[in-house]
Formats: structure tokens, C-alpha cells, sequence
RNA sequence: GGCGGCAUAGCCAAGUGGUUAAGGCAGCGGUCUGCAAAACCGUUAUUCAUCGGUUCGAAUCCGAUUGCCGCCUCCA
């Protein structure tokens, strides 16, 4: 069983082997920290998690690296507007950042490097560059001359006559060729700079990647990856920096998510369709982003609207309204320690064994380019077995049955949270719902619950009429009450 | 203008040469329930944008057409 993994450098799905042995070493490069994040970065974010999570569950050793871009024009026209530092701003968004990978439930990273902490190994990278007759100086500005290095073009899969025809490249008077891009900038008046061979200056954007990558990763690592727009120029210029340096491959696979858009429409502000991460998350459960997320292919464009994300939610609220059927039936379980897979009935033994198969569908469906809609099915199969299985059993609960619950629970749990979902306990993610959904339609919970709690005495007494009476009142509010042997709970439709 | 991607049920979405086209959401019928909810069972695409072609056989390969989208400028 090896994973398999579309390589856009190659254009195909290839076999993965990783350099050496047991070992996987990813870059990806993260965002300029100038804004909060959004739903854009959230995906490239879990596509990446979710993709170490399942190397790590495969037992590879993973270093990921994912940088930090804290130097850079817009960085430096915000610290101005706020007559700040392009520290003060740059922490400040990192912090956010930071705060919104967590909630999200992104593993943090191996390493999360910042530009700035690197531009002793920029400016030696350029001087190599320099040495190898790939840059040029004017005027205190270096630029990298893409016609002197042979690959340029290769990943994003067009020559540089194909660039030249296109209208849209910039034309500057400085540079040899206009499809030269800048590795060092001299700084102007009110920019920050550093001290360097060719005067006080900053560097240009890609230079940092080539430089972090090899610090943490070496001159050849795994997998480097990223939103699918910076294949051109970000990636293509780190492949002309790094390869023209060293003559060596810089990654063997580069993987690249899907954008996201709103609507339909691309995300940008002048549309002012912008969604942030922390919008979502007053509206929606972290794991439900994820699981909307994960049901497309990492490759794919999705679409984000309000009802996908609602169509996400019930298709969360199914999961772990099983898992909690499954603690609340081993809450009053039995003693199953000496129960093995060979002493089951046969019905018994058929329900393990389709559980266990769970495990090696989802390894099949992950192994196939991390096909997460397929996997998230496989859950789903696994979802209704039980269930059903539940619904036969229902008031016989013997030591047999805790056994199969126990194993059936195990393995959607473990599968789960290879997708980095299923964290939270059952109650807690439905008390965590009815406040936020409460919230969300100006209900008050304490109202709620004093209703429900009238009604028990009135269904203790067998008014039924009265009871109904309550229970439509709320259900005109979207509240669905569910009444079982240990009390009444609701929810929010 | 150059490069690339996509089109599968009411919606979302797997499947990319061969038994009944995964799964989720929504809908409908039933079981269960004091009534509900959840759950379960059944049901909802003779067909995969359109038209041709290759093949014993195609949603899957090839060509054309239509429509949508991304990149080529900062961008996850």
C-alpha cells in the first residue's frame, strides 16, 4: 500500500516515495501577515493539516514547515497608515493567525519561520545567484535574469515566449528583462531596510521561500505546496532561486489546493465578499467548516455559501449524534473484557467486521491523492451500520454488543481525527450548537430550557394536549425537542 | 492574446474503460414513538453538458461545439 499523489510539476498522479525512508519534509508557504485571515486561507490550511495528519497516521516522521511573510509592500503601507512598525503589524497578524489555526484545529507546524529572521541567508543566496551569473545590481536593486536559467516555465507549464506575448507584464525601465523579478529592493524614504552588499535595502518576496526551505529542509525535500495561485510566479521564481543555486531539485512533488469563492464569485475586497475565518466561526462549528471543506477533493474550486455550510452542519450533527448513541449505550455497559471477535454470533461478528473494514477503505480512499469526499463516505457507510445495528439491539445491551459498540466507536473516532474532526465529546458539541444557533436567531437559552422544563411536569402528568401545546410553540422557533428515557433535550433545525 | 481546469440527481459530491453510477443534504412512503425527534428500511440519475468518433464494451479515451472558472499583476 503506498499513497499515490497528483504532482503538478509532472501534470500526473505519481507513486509517493519520500527522500529518505520514513520521513517526509513539506513546505508551504503561508500568508503575509497584513490581514486577518479568511476562508481561503482556512482551506489551504486544513488541505495541509489534513494532509500531514494522515502522513503522520501512516507513521512517516513529518517535518512541515509553513512560513511567515512579515516584510513586504502592503506590510509596510499599513505600518505607515498606522505610524507603526512592520513589526507591530506583522506580530499582530501572526497572533491572529495563530489564534485561528488553532480553533480550526490545524496542527501548528514543525517550523513557522519568518522572513525577516532570514536575511543573512537571503543575502548569501544572492551573492551564489550573483556568482553563477543568474542576478544583476541596478541601482541597489538585484534582479534575477529568468533567461539565463533553462527550466524557467516548468512548473507552471509555459516558455518564456508564451510570457513575452502576454500584455499584461509589467514593463520597467531598470530591469534587462521584463520578466525579470526582484530579489533584494534598495529601500526608499520610509521603508525598513538592512544592511546588504549592494546598500541598505529589503528583500523581494520569493527569496525568503528558497532560503527557509533549504535552512529547515534542505536543498532537496518532499513536498512543497500551497494555494494553486502561486504556482506563477511564487513557486516558478523559488524553482529558478533554489535549483539555479544549488543544480539540485528543490521539491519532488508540489501539491496545490483549490481556491475558494463566495457565491460563486471569487473572494476579493472590492467585490466586498471577503469572508474571514472568524466570521465563520461565530456562525459555525470549526469541525463543520472542515467537514465542508473535506467533502470536495483538495484539488477542486468549492464554493462557499451559507446553506453549504448549513448542508455541512446536519451532515456533522448525524455523525455525532451517533456517537453519542453509541456512549450513551455504553454508559450502562456490561463488563466486555473477556469478549474476542471469535465468541460473537454471527450478527455480532458481521458488524465488527464491516467496522473494521472501515479502517482499510479509508486508507484506500486517503492513499488515492487524499480523496477525502470518498473517505468522509466510507464514515458514512460505517455511520449506518451502527445505527442499525443500535436499532436491532436496542434494550439488549449485553457484554456482545458493548464489545462491537466499543470497536465500532474506536475506529470512526480514529478515522475522524485523521481529518481533524470528532474532537469534541458528543454533549459538547451540541451544547456548543444550541448556544451558537440560539445566539444566531436572538433565542434565549434560559427561556428555552424553563419551557422545556414546565412541559416535563405537564408530560409527567400525561396532559399530552398541553405538552404539545409547548412543543409546537417551540418548534415554531426552530426548536426541536427530543424526548427519551433520561429527559427531554432539543436542538436547533 | 497565451496557459490550464471544470461540466455527474433538486443541491453538494465521489467515480476516469467492464457486475446494481459511492456518500451527504433536501424530498417522498413505511417502521418506531402518547405526539414528535433521532434512527432504521424502501424510494428519488436506463444515465453522466451537446454532437460525433475509437472500442466487444465509455460518465471514463479522442475530436468538435456550448457554458463556467482559474492563472498570466499582489493573492491561499
Amino acid at each position: 500500500m503506498s499513497i499515490r499523489l497528483y504532482n503538478a510539476l509532472t501534470k500526473q498522479k505519481e507513486t509517493f516515495r519520500p527522500l529518505i525512508e520514513g520521513k517526509v519534509r513539506i513546505y508551504v508557504c503561508g500568508i503575509t501577515a497584513y490581514d486577518v485571515c479568511h476562508i481561503g486561507h482556512a482551506r489551504s490550511a486544513v488541505v495541509f493539516d489534513v494532509i500531514t495528519r494522515y502522513l503522520r497516521y501512516q507513521c512517516y516522521d513529518v517535518t512541515y514547515v509553513k512560513n511567515f511573510t512579515d516584510v513586504d509592500d502592503k506590510i509596510i503601507v499599513k505600518a505607515n497608515a498606522e505610524r507603526g512598525t512592520i513589526f507591530e503589524i506583522s506580530e499582530r497578524y501572526i497572533r491572529e493567525h495563530d489564534e485561528d489555526m488553532d480553533i480550526l484545529r490545524i496542527a501548528r507546524p514543525t517550523y513557522a519561520p519568518k522572513a525577516t529572521e532570514h536575511i543573512d541567508g537571503m543575502i548569501h543566496l544572492i551573492k551564489v545567484l550573483f556568482n553563477r551569473g543568474l542576478a544583476y545590481e541596478i541601482e541597489g536593486d538585484v534582479y534575477y535574469a529568468v533567461e539565463k536559467f533553462p527550466g524557467y516555465g516548468k512548473l507552471s507549464g509555459r516558455t518564456l515566449e508564451d510570457m513575452m506575448a502576454g500584455a499584461r507584464v509589467d514593463v520597467s525601465e531598470k530591469k534587462k528583462n521584463p520578466l525579470d523579478f526582484a530579489l533584494w529592493k534598495a529601500s526608499k524614504e520610509g521603508e525598513p531596510w538592512w544592511e546588504s552588499p549592494w546598500g541598505r535595502g529589503r528583500p523581494g518576496w520569493h527569496i525568503e521561500c528558497s532560503v527557509m526551505s533549504q535552512h529547515f529542509l534542505g536543498e532537496t525535500f518532499d513536498i512543497h505546496g500551497g494555494g494553486e495561485d502561486l504556482i506563477f510566479p511564487h513557486h516558478e521564481n523559488e524553482i529558478a532561486q533554489s535549483e539555479g543555486a544549488t543544480g539540485k531539485p528543490l521539491a519532488n512533488y508540489w501539491v496545490y489546493n483549490g481556491f475558494v469563492t463566495v457565491n460563486g464569485e471569487k473572494m476579493s475586497k472590492s467585490l466586498g465578499n471577503f469572508v474571514t475565518v472568524k466570521d465563520i466561526l461565530k456562525n459555525y462549528h470549526p469541525e463543520v467548516l472542515r467537514l465542508f471543506m473535506l467533502q470536495s477533493h483538495y484539488k477542486s474550486p468549492v464554493d462557499f455559501s451559507d446553506e453549504s455550510l448549513a448542508d455541512a452542519r446536519m451532515g456533522m450533527e448525524r455523525f455525532y449524534t451517533t456517537l453519542n448513541s453509541i456512549n450513551e449505550a455504553l454508559s450502562c455497559c456490561e463488563d466486555f473484557s473477556g469478549i474476542t471477535r471469535e465468541t460473537l454470533s454471527a450478527v455480532d461478528s458481521d458488524v465488527c467486521g464491516k467496522l473494521a473494514s472501515l479502517s482499510d477503505r479509508f486508507k484506500e480512499a486517503m492513499d488515492d491523492d487524499f480523496n477525502t469526499p470518498r473517505a468522509i463516505g466510507y464514515i458514512f457507510d460505517a455511520v449506518r451500520v451502527v445505527n442499525g445495528y443500535m436499532a436491532d439491539k436496542k434494550s439488549r445491551i449485553s457484554p456482545e454488543t458493548c464489545f462491537v459498540l466499543y470497536h465500532a466507536g474506536k475506529a470512526i473516532l480514529e478515522t475522524g481525527r485523521v481529518l481533524g474532526v470528532f474532537f469534541d465529546s458528543p454533549a459538547d458539541y451540541f451544547r456548543q450548537d444550541r448556544h451558537r444557533e440560539a445566539g444566531k436567531r436572538g433565542l434565549d437559552v434560559k427561556e428555552i430550557e424553563r419551557m422545556i422544563e414546565e412541559r416535563r411536569a405537564t408530560r409527567l402528568a400525561k396532559d399530552w394536549k398541553k405538552a404539545d401545546e409547548i412543543r409546537h410553540a417551540l418548534a415554531e422557533k426552530k426548536i426541536i425537542l427530543k424526548d427519551g428515557p433520561a429527559g427531554t433535550t432539543w436542538k436547533i433545525e
